[in-house]
DNA sequence: CCGTATCCTATATGATACTG
DNA sequence: CAGTATCATATAGGATACGG
């Protein structure tokens, strides 16, 4: 399936049951990359700010952890949402950014953030 | 912030950091109400076909026991995404379908789905 | 400054048997 | 037909202390 497929097309494929590859759900990749508590407000804070430190996201999440903060950049580094860059001067510091393929969600998020405004009280 | 805001002044405002309201961040509740193995194909399913029963959820979707597929059903009611309606006959049986907030979900999983045919193998 | 190591709890998911 | 009840396991999330 071609990747500029218009909305309409789109429906009609769906509702013919054809969007699927291989039997799969197409959207469940990209709502396992974002499942977990914290991961959509660390990328909405790249949005904001890029790039930005271990320091800073610790900062403007409320509530997160070292470990949850930690845990969460690597898991989506690994899918290549977030760069990582390492800078071994003193004092040590750390980058972190989204790749293109992360900075391409924008419209999902703005999809989802229209719904947002609609549905939700 | 409004509804019908176009994607530019969506990404303008989320780069001054005023997308969200209340501190909290705008997508979180809706990942939370699509969180969990199961939702995004069944709601899938119900973009296929509506109404759906639930035997035919359980067939259509490989590898759902029965108490997954309750227990999403249920939550994805309560998240006023899903309607089940219930007939009282015999054999008894139960239709479920998508309610307006759930069909209006489809925007978002198209922008997903191109994501997704671009950036994931 | 940016984490890791360890331990603990809560929640999600799963297997199986049974029922209005 | 469309579930519920029960029990078990796996994974996510969190608190705290410490290290390169």
């Amino acid at each position: 399936m071609s990747t500029d497929m218009t909305y309409e097309e789109y429906v009609k494929k769906v509702k013919q049951g054809i969007v699927t590859e291989g039997g799969n759900c197409p959207v469940t990749p990209l709502l396992v990359m974002l499942s977990g508590k914290w991961k959509s407000q660390i990328i909405y804070e790249m949005c904001i700010q890029e790039p930005i430190r271990f320091g800073e996201l610790k900062k403007n999440i409320d509530g997160i952890t070292n470990t949850m903060l930690t845990n969460s950049l690597r898991e989506l580094e690994k899918d290549g949402l977030v760069l990582r860059v390492q800078f071994n001067e003193i004092p040590p510091h750390v980058e972190y950014s989204l790749t293109e393929k992360g900075k391409a969600l924008l419209p999902v998020f703005y999809e989802m953030t229209k719904w947002g405004f609609k549905y939700i009280p």
